[in-house]
RNA sequence: GGGAGUUUAGCUCAGCUGGGAGAGCAUCUGCCUUACAAGCAGAGGGUCACAGGUUCGAGCCCUGUAACUCCCACCA
């Protein structure tokens, strides 16, 4: 039963509506089908930090897309959703909300501080979903998941003791990034480097047995409470008389060796180095390398350990360290310098290189078949330059360390033995040492978030047991992620999945942009710039968010959150929704979609052919993940040619031919379909007043040979480009469209204007139209000219002599220029020898059409001439 | 120090494998033409950053230059 649509639509009114009827027909959900092919996609699982960004609506925008697309297409398509425990970045707002409350996670002790987290996540787990579903995002719901859910704590320490067991898991006392705020290690990708202003401090050292000194530049002068060394290039003719002396380490008085080493470079600072191993990266090797002391001069909260500076924070350690060196004549000079200082990406602390036993990924072996899984084609990025990035990554990969000295997350299935000190891994809950049988003392660490979500695409099938769900949907289809996570995320995935399963976890990985905000900036809440998904949906609907998102952008180029194309996405909504509503409108009471007539008269076989054109490339950029371009196939169709030229031309044909009425009711509905996956709501809700089926169900609408009218769509363009040509004689001419005009269309094709004498009326306005071989008494007539035909419009005293003889002059100076250009190819012996046929012929049509048109041009101007 | 991206109409951006430059918004002109003024019909507006090269033909491919943006990198 067909009904009618309100004048007005307000999507706020429908689209909860519409969501709500998906989940009750459950329509989200994937089932294992042998007789279909899988097609899965894993979310990114959004952070239970905070809610979602439009960042994440763009990202989920272009999953739904693609999944619903694929749906429609005959696919078992799965959206596994879930969210992240976000393991630091949770803890770290947890701990800050604690701070308000005037208390402290060390106060609540960590069994207490675990329940307060898992709140926490229950909380912003809800919103997020909630907020997924306001976007339309067709995910299934019964396979929703969380990182730090029970089966991801499995894979995860199934993962852990595998790498273990094969050697590629090591414990040991590394060089590490620690935050001295947060209290933990951080992995290398979780530190941000910043430039920052600093100064270069030169202090003089001086020489056992002499009064001499050497000068030693540094950017970080409190550090020298841990030197152990001063290190020059063994090959500085400089201070070659210096190696193996020995100096006196100011303020601590400490007598240290002058080493050498090739880590040393001579042009810059002095040339000679201090050498802290403790808080420096390059030291720790340095002092590897010569057997150099430890002293670590700091401790895990950043402050100071030592002598009389032990207690002060380490820049108040600084400055009261540079004031003593200046007051025991130390300080030489001071000079400005800018440097690169990492911070911690949560809470933007300066980080400290500290030596520290933690638990570590050996890179190298899982790096090389991740490497090799894109180089051969497994995994495939688009847009493909990114693949660079990705190889560079793992090409220079260190190994990655995964312990966190924090509370939330996995904690690490490692276990000690008190008695006998052995280590035990294993992924049981409470295991006994394998020697003593005594109860296990389990690590006190947990894992980087990384760790667990580098299995998702896996541990939310089921890994690691066997399951149908692995079996059918497992390696997943697409990976739609922003560039900004390849590092943190993408590879991850790549290397686990292809350790633990044999196969790369996804065939494609689909690279996105970030939403900047309307000037360009990255959108971020210190600069208050962000703009709310949910505020844009409640001001301007889901689906012209989406379709915004979607259109106007290159493949992983980023995107400017723009109001205008808001406006015009929403608008195109909105011409949907009239479009619809008026054909509903013209539908008899008793009306039975009987499917697209077999009779059509040629402009319906244009529509027609124009439509079947349309599914091919929608189809086909869909595949090529050119999304943006399909977007802009569909406007263009429904806005010019089925609602600007169709709906316009079967006007005059509504009441009296049926066969119309399915015309226009067969392409609504493809258009419908075609556009659903880009705008869910709109489309579902104007189908619902057509069928009782879900669109979201239906099939998507594909190129089918017996819609392909080629000719006639060539034909009938004729026609349309001589109402164009009309239309724009008379706008010339100001001419209103109340004062109707005779159209005498002079042409070879009279059966044709015949044909269509009733739509160019009412569309060029003409009071009649008649169509003759060749037209007579047409002096003081208005020439409109086209290849086809000569048009007269006999406007009456409007018509300006002179002025016309100018129109016709400037237009006979277009035309000879498109017959030189065309002219002078065709001559090029180049042109004709190398272009395709195709082109050749193509560009004869061309000349050929343009010399047709001259001939009418120069024919009314003798006309008017003899006048 | 490496690497990537961007540079196209007044603005924001498309332009898929090389065949006479496009959209939205803005501007101008005319329209309440029986879905839509969130609309309709027309119009104006571009040395496709610059310089070379390849090609019958370059916005697109190659080389170089400039400007802006981003990523990576342990020069104290």
């Amino acid at each position: 039963m067909i009904r009618k649509l309100q004048d007005k639509y307000i999507p706020r009114e429908i689209e909860d509506k519409i969501y709500d009827k998906w989940e009750k027909a459950k329509a989200f959900h994937a089932e294992i089908d042998a007789k279909k092919p899988p097609y899965t996609i894993v979310i990114p699982p959004p952070n239970v930090t905070g809610q979602l960004h439009m960042g994440h609506a763009f990202d989920c925008t272009l999953q739904d897309i693609l999944i619903r697309f694929k749906r429609m297409s005959g696919y078992s398509a799965l959206w596994l959703p879930g969210t992240d425990h976000a393991a630091l970045a949770t803890e770290v707002k947890i701990v800050e909300q604690l701070k308000k409350e005037g208390t402290s996670k060390e106060a609540m002790g960590r069994e207490k501080f675990l329940e307060r987290a898992w709140e926490w996540k229950e909380t912003y787990a809800d919103r997020i979903i909630s907020q997924l579903k306001k976007m339309g995002s067709s995910c299934d719901w019964d396979r929703l998941r969380f990182t730090m859910d029970e089966g991801c704590n499995k894979a995860v320490k199934a993962f852990f003791v595998k790498l273990y067991e094969k050697g590629l898991i090591y414990r040991g006392e590394r060089m590490i990034n620690w935050c001295p705020n947060c209290k933990t290690s951080l992995s290398d990708a979780e530190v941000d480097h910043e430039e920052k202003d600093g100064h270069f401090w030169h202090i003089r050292y001086q020489i056992k047995g002499t009064s001499d000194y050497i000068e030693i530049a540094t950017t970080r002068p409190e550090t020298m409470l841990g030197d152990t060394a001063v290190a020059v290039n063994p090959d500085d003719p400089r201070y070659t008389a210096l190696i193996g002396k020995t100096v006196f380490l100011p303020l601590v008085n400490r007598e240290i060796p002058v080493i050498a080493d090739d880590y040393v470079k001579t042009d810059f600072g002095t040339g000679i180095v201090k050498i802290t191993p403790a808080h420096d990266p390059n030291d720790f090797e340095v002092g590897k390398r010569h057997n150099l002391p430890v002293i670590s001069m700091m401790n895990d909260d950043g402050t100071v350990n030592f002598g009389d500076y032990a207690g002060m924070d380490r820049y108040a350690a600084r400055k009261k360290i540079v004031e003593d060196l200046k007051t025991g004549g130390y300080l030489v000079k001071i000079e400005e310098h800018s440097h690169n200082v990492g911070t911690c990406s949560r809470c933007k602390s300066v980080v400290e290189p500290k030596v520290s036993t933690q638990w570590f990924v050996k890179m190298k072996p899982l790096a090389e078949p991740a490497i090799a899984a894109v180089k051969n084609g497994e995994t495939k990025f688009v847009p493909a330059r990114f693949d660079k990035i990705y190889y560079h990554w793992l090409e220079n990969i260190n190994d990655w360390c995964i312990s966190r000295q924090i509370w939330w997350g996995h904690r690490i299935p490692a276990f000690y033995c008190d008695s006998c000190g052995d280590t035990v891994v294993t992924a049981e809950n409470e295991p006994l040492c394998p020697k003593c049988k005594k109860p296990l003392r389990q690590d006190e660490d947990t894992l980087d978030t990384w760790f667990s979500s580098a299995l998702w695409p896996f541990s939310t099938l089921g890994w690691p047991d066997k399951t149908p769900d692995f079996d059918y949907f497992y390696p997943t289809s697409t990976l739609i992620t922003g560039y900004d996570i390849i590092f943190f995320w993408v590879i991850r995935m790549m290397f686990s999945g292809i350790e633990l399963t044999g196969k790369a976890p996804f065939n494609t990985v689909l690279i996105h942009g970030l939403v900047r905000d309307e000037q360009g900036r990255k959108m971020s809440k210190s600069l208050g710039n962000g703009i709310e998904p949910l505020e844009v949906i409640a001001s301007f609907s889901a689906d012209a968010l989406r379709y915004m998102l979607v259109s106007g952008n290159g493949a992983g180029n980023d995107m400017r959150f723009d109001e205008q194309k808001l406006l015009s996405a929403r608008n195109f909504a909105n011409k949907l929704w009239n479009a619809s509503r008026y054909l509903i409108m013209n539908l008899p009471e008793d009306f039975t979609p009987t499917g697209l007539p077999e009779d059509l008269r040629i402009e319906d076989r244009w529509v027609v052919s124009k439509l079947n054109t349309l599914s091919a490339d929608i189809a086909a950029n869909l595949d090529k993940f050119e999304l943006g371009i399909a977007a802009s196939n569909l406007y263009d169709f429904v806005w010019d040619i089925y609602c600007d030229w169709y709906i316009e031309i079967t006007k005059p044909r509504l009441g009296s031919d049926e066969a119309v009425l399915n015309v226009l009711f067969w392409c609504l509905e493809n258009i419908l379909k075609l556009l659903h996956p880009f705008m869910p709501f709109i489309t579902e809700e104007i189908w619902s007043h057509l069928h009782d089926s879900l669109i979201m169900l239906e099939d998507y609408p594909v190129f089918d040979i017996k819609h392909d009218f080629t000719s006639d769509e060539r034909e009938f363009g004729k026609v349309i480009e001589a109402i164009k040509a009309i239309r724009a004689k008379r706008a010339e001419m100001n001419v209103p469209p109340s004062v109707k005009a005779k159209l005498i269309a002079e042409t070879d094709n009279e059966l044709l204007f015949n044909e269509s004498a009733k739509l160019i009326e009412k569309l060029a306005y003409c009071s009649s139209v008649t169509a003759v071989k060749k037209a007579e008494n047409t002096d003081g007539m208005v020439t409109a000219i086209t290849a086809d035909a000569k048009l007269f419009i006999p406007t009456g005293e409007l018509v300006d002599t002179k002025k016309e003889t100018e129109r016709l002059t400037k237009e006979k100076a277009k035309v000879q220029k498109d017959i030189d250009f065309s002219e002078g190819k065709l001559s090029n012996p180049g042109f004709t020898a190398k272009a395709p046929a195709a082109q050749i012929e193509a560009e004869k049509q061309k000349l050929a059409a343009a010399k047709e048109k001259m001939e009418k041009i120069l024919e009314s101007l003798s006309t008017l001439k003899v006048e």
